[in-house]
DNA sequence: GTTAAATATGAATGAATTTTCATTATTGTT
DNA sequence: AACAATAATGAAAATTCATTCATATTTAAC
């Protein structure tokens, strides 16, 4: 999970580096509202810590700019400031959370967890390293452009990826693909594999989807 | 907006209800967990705020019990336990967010409003009267059953509740449903107005769809 | 290496959807 | 009421998609 924090206070940012690395997420640390909006536009983030009171640009400003550049990424405000009207005006302002400080690292790992699985259960977009499928308007966008998959072949890498890295049975794909009561006489699911894979290939250059010879298709994470 | 209070202290329950309808929102209160419960099996709230200690069951087992059941609906805590260790619990069992008592309700009015447009923002589903249009299933359901729509009728009727109660132009529709640069030479969208009107009216029994002579068409709110 | 099972593939079929078109019906205007 | 413009309709044509089938290739086990 990438992390952002823009905090201008170097022992609260490396101390909060230092932790999430343990947990084995990285984090970008912006010592200004300016850095952090720098970064913003080239790098996308899971989540992002703002200190309220930063040099430049403030990180309330930063949470505004943010969401008025369209973006949905969970933000959390990170402050000394404990009045009311500051929480209520972060929080109008599209921050998810505020947090104050001084906080423990426990409550705030909790918090980003809540608002990140919040945010990750209601999106409509389920990404793979670079490939992004868009499940309302059900397309499939890689950095080198569309691909145009078909009803069934969409269903079907939707199901791959929501189960990547680990051997899907051809019986739980048909159920999942073709509806519970559907049991294929003939080798659709084979067919629609070799249709799907073929416009992976085609834009992606290698092929994602392993055979497991007698247990069923691996959608290979690296 | 519909509330649930979960919360055995009637004086802090009555308040919030006081100051919740005077932003004008019904409130329902709940005076133990259990009660929170049987009210769930029936009516959907749109936020529930959660005592931890109650009587029968504890606000916490709610709060599983209703992320058990499947529902994503925004859970807020509400209790005087300040450790860390509870507030990482209920983030951890599927809570959006933690106050502890005493607590200004500014705030928490805020911060409902913060996980509430969270949850709202990123809904899959569009409503209208009794139609449920399901985005990513894109199913279509009513009381009556399921309404089987093709790929572009499913498009179209999307398009006209997004903009119901007012006059959309065929120009304006093309653009949305067929794409920008289509330009049609024929009556595609008639045509697919059409066979859309008979599967609603087969269903609904009544027609939606009203046409705007030279101007377009008009998705009928009563 | 042989073999049998499993998987892949190209082409053909069948079904559903989308679009077209000719005709009919409706609407607003005079 | 007559007219012209607009909209609705049924059926046909065109297209796309899902499925089937026959054949080829790959795999694991012997």
């Amino acid at each position: 999970m990438e992390i952002l924090i823009a905090e201008d206070d170097e022992q609260i940012a490396n101390s909060l580096r230092k932790n999430f690395a343990e947990d084995g997420n990285p984090v970008m640390i912006a010592k200004d509202g300016e850095e952090a909006i720098h970064f913003l536009k080239s790098i996308s983030f899971d989540v992002i810590l703002l200190d309220w009171r930063m040099p430049k640009v403030s990180g309330i400003e930063v949470c505004r700019y943010i969401r008025e550049s369209g973006s949905k990424v969970p933000i959390i405000l990170l402050t000394a400031l404990s009045q009311v009207k500051n929480k209520v005006e972060a929080l109008n302002l599209g921050a998810d959370d505020y947090v104050t400080k001084p906080f423990s690292f426990d409550e705030l790992a909790a918090r980003i967890n809540a608002v990140v699985r919040r945010y990750q259960s209601n999106t409509n977009e389920l990404i793979f390293n670079d490939i992004t499928l868009d499940l309302i308007g059900r397309k499939v966008k890689t950095p080198r452009g569309e691909i145009y998959l078909s009803g069934k072949e969409f269903d079907l890498i939707k199901y791959f990826i929501l189960h990547k890295g680990s051997i899907m049975s051809k019986e739980d794909i048909c159920k999942e693909v073709w509806g519970v009561n559907f049991v294929p006489s003939t080798n659709v699911v084979e067919a629609t594999v070799k249709n799907l894979r073929r416009k992976i290939e085609d834009n992606y250059g290698k092929n994602l989807i392993k055979s497991i010879y007698g247990e069923g298709y691996l959608f290979i994470v690296e």
